[in-house]
DNA sequence: GACGATCTTTGACGCAGATCAACCTTCTGG
DNA sequence: CCAGAAGGTTGATCTGCGTCAAAGATCGTC
């Protein structure tokens, strides 16, 4: 049965939280008018699956709350993550029929979607659109970048305080100042997920986090939230420069 | 000293042999047009770099001949490939001052560049620009997760493969016709350049493509030249399904 | 309050791939 | 012709992480 989180959907453009981040976020009154003409909300429950690669799509959206995860199989079972869709990413892919990836709901998550032939003419004709989404892209793109860095060559250890800094890095910039102080934030994959993330089986995850708590990287309260005294430690322990790497 | 093709440079949009697939792809003469006035072409020889990391970069450009890399760095030299330009792909971001990876031509290459600033302000009028490099970064993004997924989850034989795979795929969309037989192709890329693309070390490399060797998956002659006398049965090295994937 | 389900931790062991090292081939330049 | 550099191959050994296994923690349900 569903909760109060997700019964809530129903929202106007103008008190919407991404409003400013999303697909949307250049458009002016009459435009967000149009699109309202196309939109409907969509709420999925964690661990729902959103869609199945290879499947007919025909819309597209974005994550206006939750996270979400998007996520590659072999056909022996050995599975990637390819993304991680937080509130404003965007999902789909304008002119293309069948998902590409399975899309799944790792929290609670509502969306707002446009019907994707609507989306795709109204994206012809307003550059707003079309510009924010190249954007946002190329934005992904290097985020993907980076990501292929830490597959390729950074160790377990690295791997996994990568990841901490980037969920770490993403909270701070929600919560506006607090720019020095330990970071707090809970972490929203499982052991699993963060495993499909890394490109690491859930066990080495298991060992590399107890071994940055034993070092005293992290402080862990239960299995989930995590406190970083010093996230310039963090970032050592990652093997990236200390200036940090600056994707959104 | 600079070598005939290096000097044969001056071209007309006209024969020009990126022009149908390029981010002028969908320019109409008029726009052309604008494009030359910005546009000038520049040569760079094997091994040379193109720009560094970090750098500043007041241009933006196309691949025309050739192909290059575009690599991340870490501090302690461990190095991971994360692009691989060829001819017609798309150089630098619109809206960025500095360069973000390292650009290194590894055959003698031909670029076509645009005065970045001049290229923004046109961009943000030319609706046909931006829709097209939309659709490149869309299509670049694609590639960048597949090769995720070879990244965190597939072995070094299950790379190897599938490198070869993508550019035995790659060279058949040049031949067109030619359906079935054999694939024969140059490997643009040193072991080193295959190790940071996959990575792996460079003996890795050379110990497994050695092995399909052995396993007559691919058959050698001097170090760089390949036939592949069975795509499906490479494709089944890969761990890819049999289908394939339809990246560009 | 016992049960199963899900998530997590920890240990023992083995192997794929890294590391270290030697040597071969090809090419360029003096 | 030889020297040196660059690229490549192959062998011996080491090790980080995967695999297999067992058990703890937390939760919701009957």
């Amino acid at each position: 049965m569903l909760n109060e989180t997700l019964k809530a959907v129903p929202r106007e453009c103008g008190d919407c939280p991404i409003r400013h981040r999303a697909v949307c976020a250049r458009c002016e009154a009459d435009e967000l008018e149009q699109l309202d003409r196309i939109k409907y909300y969509r709420s999925f429950e964690a661990g729902q699956t959103v869609i199945w690669a290879g499947d007919k799509m025909d819309f597209v959206g974005s994550v206006v709350t939750g996270i979400a995860t998007l996520t590659q199989a072999m056909e022996d079972g050995r599975t990637q993550m390819v993304g991680l869709l937080l509130p404003s990413d965007f999902v789909g892919r304008p002119g293309r029929e069948t998902a590409a990836y399975d899309v799944v709901a790792t929290t609670d998550m509502v969306m707002c979607c446009f019907r994707r032939k609507p989306f795709e003419e109204m994206m012809a004709v307003t550059p707003h659109i079309a510009q924010r989404l190249l954007e946002m892209t190329l934005d992904e793109l290097d985020a993907a970048r980076e990501w292929m860095l830490v597959l390729g060559r950074k160790t377990a250890r690295e791997k996994i305080a990568s990841l901490l800094a980037i969920i770490a890095r993403r909270n701070a910039s929600l919560t506006v100042g607090k720019t020095s102080g330990p970071m707090v934030f809970d972490l929203p994959l499982t052991r699993e997920a963060m495993a499909d993330y890394l490109g690491l089986t859930l066990e080495t995850v298991s060992r590399q986090i107890s071994a940055l708590r034993k070092d005293g990287v992290i402080v862990l309260e239960g299995k989930r939230h995590v406190t970083v005294p010093d996230f310039n430690r963090l970032m050592e322990e990652a093997g990236d420069d200390s200036d940090g790497g600056l994707l959104a």
